[in-house]
DNA sequence: ATGGTAGACGCTCTA
């Protein structure tokens, strides 16, 4: 089966192009971020004629995350538990047959030592604990999936004099992602690009995708009942092409 | 320190 994430950057801006993805790879589960549309607006009815079942928890304007899946999901959840009154949209989760799938938009962070930085690691730090509270992580087969706002390494990082240092590239987030990882959660992607250099995210701006000016900030997390499973993993470049792309490629992970 | 582009929204914010 087939697993993908791909922060869309407006579902409405996107809704062709992810229909003819979803016709080309055929997923078994897709989740996405940035749908960027209250509920009332998401395409529950064209994606069910394109196959899919989907569980949206939206927001006007800004955030959004998605799951679709081929089978219908259950026990479906919005955001977390010690979200407050006025939380953005960035956390859904459900259980599609025996896996259970988390679709996470984590903040961007603005620039470092803004409020929005703070939020964003106050928000890491809420998902560790939602996590580790809501899941019993080494049974479970959990696939943690999205826009993480992090690259991990130095080697998931293009242009070091611009990135590194900045809110996707630091120690701070990256311990606070290893927090994370702590819980149970690898990498899935990482062991079939070794030498990393593979990006996600291009910016719109300076021809980045052109110059392939890019980071790996989108990413499958799994458990290890579910890591085990996991026989492939590519980024799909060609969904960052040409006019009408998001700023993100999506991320497909195979499992047997 | 700033600009470059894209999207949503509505004369500006977020990324």
């Amino acid at each position: 089966m087939k697993i993908a994430t791909w922060n869309v950057n407006s579902i409405k801006a996107r809704h062709e192009r992810l229909l003819a993805f979803l016709e080309r790879w055929e997923p078994d589960v897709v989740c996405l971020q940035e749908t960027k549309v209250q509920d009332e607006a998401f395409p529950y009815l064209e994606l069910r004629a394109a196959g899919y079942y989907a569980v949206h928890h939206g927001q006007r304007a800004y955030n959004g995350v998605a799951i679709l899946s081929r089978v219908e999901p259950t026990g479906v959840f919005f955001g977390m538990e010690d979200d407050g009154e006025e939380e953005h949209a960035r956390l859904i989760g459900a259980t599609v047959g025996e896996l259970t799938i988390l679709s996470a938009y984590f903040p961007n962070g603005g620039d470092m030592g803004s409020d929005k930085y703070a939020y964003k690691l106050g928000w890491l730090g809420r998902l560790r604990a939602e996590l580790e509270r809501r899941f019993e992580l080494s049974a479970t087969p959990v696939a943690l999936c999205g826009d993480f706002n992090v690259a991990p390494s130095p080697d998931d990082v293009s242009l070091p004099d611009l990135f590194e240092g900045s809110v996707l590239a630091n120690p701070e987030v990256r311990d606070a992602l290893g927090g994370i990882r702590a819980l149970g959660f690898t990498d899935v992607f990482r062991p079939f690009h070794p030498r990393g250099g593979v990006y996600t995210w291009w910016d719109y701006r300076a021809m980045g995708f052109e110059r392939n000016h890019g980071l790996r900030i989108d990413h499958v997390y799994a458990t290890a009942p579910l890591a085990s499973r996991v026989i492939g993993a590519v980024v799909d470049r060609r969904e960052r092409e040409g006019k009408g792309a998001s700023d993100h490629a999506p991320v497909l992970v195979e499992i047997e």
